[in-house]
DNA sequence: GATGAATGAGTGTTCATTCAT
DNA sequence: GATGAATGAACACTCATTCAT
């Protein structure tokens, strides 16, 4: 049910099977490895059938069209990426603000990695498609309200960012994360890397707070 | 590749240097126009030698591929974005330190701004193909070179900022505008958003400066 | 063929006749709605099916393929004008022959205004695979049997009109009623259209009394 | 010129070379043989293109959409026909009538009936799409002119047809030859035909002409 | 009997690129 | 050097039909 709700494009068919919902991740599994084998311009839907081993047909039974596969795929690895952080921040629940950001970092970075060309190719995609907002939204909500629930002095600040306040810090993060990965820098798994991500973050809502106080 | 380096070079060689230089500015000019009025899907070789008001066959004499052309877009785009940024920077060259960061912020915003799609596009196009790090070189170069010559503390940091600093803090910067411009975020040209972005500069150089210190 | 045949055949013979009945009905007004509404662009097996509240395995049950669908709903839809037809003469036994023919043709134009797409569509399939003359018949044979039955001079000449005479006759008829409907003329509907027609039948038919002596 | 200005259908290129016209013609002979040979069912792109010897590429360069092939395909075929239709025409000018109008009738019915499902297929399309009235124009406007040129009583009655008279005059011919080539009847070629034709036609005109006297 | 997931040949169409003129 | 007609591989997508459940 959830799951269903999930879906903003309109798929074909609303699988209530399980050999249904193994096609579908089978589709999925498919798209991801062909982005991640030839990035965008190997990802055909002819393509993406062939390597999940399901006819063109059995697609488009469960994709309207190619965009709509696109955005599903983005739309489950953004919700893993969610997941993964979520776990992360959930295993440093006591301790300092600073590491439980650096639990956050490391997470997005770890998401970003795996499967790089293939992450890159459908970032760049939904991108191109001005679906980017809504996807982002749920990140944003997610780091808000993440804030809201660090519940000390200074961090608290972290529930008083404003609307450009947490733009200007969430996009900083990813864009700096992301130009790693799609410069496919060496540094991307470094340690020096999280650092300074980490302090640009803390820095700044350092700064908020000083201004706030 | 051998091919793409002759047609540029060629430039320079051709008995009536300047018609063909007026040849590759139109064909240019016909790109970033179909760029700016489609985006990338609308970028064909065919439109835009049409918009350009030359034969296909003369688009190819002067650009060997589809990507040939598109690069060479970039480059061009990028070469004027960073020569605001320098006439920016020079009319600040008395002001304190947060100013001259503010003017070079509102450079590239501005650079961003004008022909949005168009530059969406180039970047788009141009990241799918593993350009980008040649391309971002002059960019951070510019900074660290601009970084050399502000000399005064505590700035100096900026010509002290290493590799990882330096990329972190540039692409945060690069990160936030962009996908402002890329979300069409009504804040872009506000001032508080550039407030912001400039904070974030400022309160990360502070804090690089205190652990130098 | 032998399929076809046989699918029509068992409708007959079904266990359940009803229901079945009823299937096959539900799947022929689904035809009809799906053609009225999308022409026969839209007419596909898969949209009729679901149109009908059946399954597309189901619709396979009862009509060997597309093709047989189609014929089926133009013999019923030529039966229930052929029909409306009879109905009308026999509403005006009495009347002038003249009276007579009019009601004739004003019942072909109301048979062709309901649901003109679907008859549209239906008619030009139909024309399309060579079962027109099979189908025409009962709708000559009708018009044959009513001049048997008009009986009185000058228009017994109904009766003894010679094969090309009909095929003319009638086919001029349906033409311009035809061309009126597919080209959607404003004076379908009108009295005036309804009087030239009958004019042109009455001129003909005289004329044939004529010679006939 | 003129030519140019007959396309309603915008085609991709304005050919104005001796081998662009040369290629459409052959596009437009390949198009005619396959219709011909298999018909509307044959009628692909594809098909077009290799009986014409082109490369479907050149197809698209001359015609925008399957549709437009059709549409100047019919359009041709139509001029074709009233070309043949004036000159019978003018071979009867000094004739009865009558004899003028068995010229007609004789003229559409063999425009009929060379290429048989090549034509029927090009009715069929084009009536599906809504184009018949803007083709049907010039025949129409053909017979009315005619009509005016005819000058002696009675049958200057030509030139007074009202609109509804003469869509249904023309209408009905039509309708009787293209049933008798829809429906393959034998009797197409005869001269017994051609007489009921050309009899239908003089009683109406015969009928119209003693009410308007 | 009914279902509907799966099939895949086939369709219309695009567009980067070449090369004879 | 310039032109633009021609090319054709490649693509997204459809839909009649089958058959295991």
């Amino acid at each position: 049910m959830a799951k269903r709700q999930q879906a903003i494009e309109k798929k074909r068919r609303i699988p209530h099977q399980t050999r249904a919902n193994e096609t579908v991740s089978a589709i999925l599994e498919g798209a991801a490895q062909i982005l991640e084998a030839g990035g965008l311009a190997a990802f055909t839907t002819n393509a993406v059938a062939e390597r999940a081993g399901v006819s063109i047909g059995t697609l488009y039974q469960y994709f309207a069209d190619k965009r709509a596969l696109l955005i599903e795929l983005a739309r489950r690895e953004m919700q893993a990426a969610l997941a993964e952080s979520a776990r992360a921040l959930q295993a440093q629940s006591g301790a300092a603000p600073e590491e439980r950001v650096r639990a956050l970092v490391r997470a997005v970075i770890n998401a970003f990695h795996g499967r790089q060309r293939a992450r890159k190719a459908v970032v760049q995609a939904v991108l191109a498609q001005g679906v980017a907002m809504e996807l982002m939204t749920p990140i944003t909500g997610f780091i808000a309200e993440l804030g809201a629930r660090v519940g000390s002095t200074p961090y608290a600040v972290f529930a008083r960012l404003e609307h450009e306040q947490l733009f200007v810090l969430t996009r900083a993060v990813l864009g700096a994360i992301r130009a790693a990965v799609l410069e496919e820098q060496p540094f991307l798994k470094s340690r020096s890397f999280e650092d300074e991500i980490v302090r640009l973050v803390m820095a700044y809502l350092r700064d908020v707070a000083a201004r706030a106080g």
